[in-house]
DNA sequence: CGTTTGACTGGCC
DNA sequence: TGGCCAGCCAAAC
């Protein structure tokens, strides 16, 4: 059962529960490739995807700003319709927030 | 097949 | 706390 590597980081964003977030970090670190290749595979996604993007933030704990500029302000909104709270410098608490995966 | 780019991260100041 | 730099890896050209 080998499933592309792409495959590997949709089906790991997946088990996000909503009202929880996760890191490029953590994701790259459970399947074994770099942050940059989560954030890759997570540009990759189309629209209509059944991957919870918006689960997806920084070790910082912040919305990564992207190449177009106009979806990271509705990650955060999408985020807080869940009930992830954002502090006044935009930041997530990840200790709080933080999915702990199995493994 | 070499170069460039990008939704990252950790270290340093 | 926040900005800058180098390292990393995969896709696009």
């Amino acid at each position: 059962m080998s499933s592309s590597l792409y495959q590997q980081i949709y089906d790991l964003v997946r088990q996000v529960p909503p009202g929880r977030v996760t890191t490029y970090g953590q994701i790259g670190r459970l399947i074994g490739c770099t942050a940059r290749t989560v954030g890759f595979a997570m540009a990759a996604l189309a629209p209509g995807t059944d991957v919870p993007w918006q689960r997806v933030i920084n070790s910082q704990g912040k919305v990564s700003p992207r190449r177009d500029g106009e979806g990271n302000l509705l990650q955060q909104v999408l985020l807080q319709a869940e009930g992830v709270q954002f502090s006044r410098s935009g930041k997530v608490d990840l200790q709080t927030y933080l999915h702990p995966f199995p493994g």
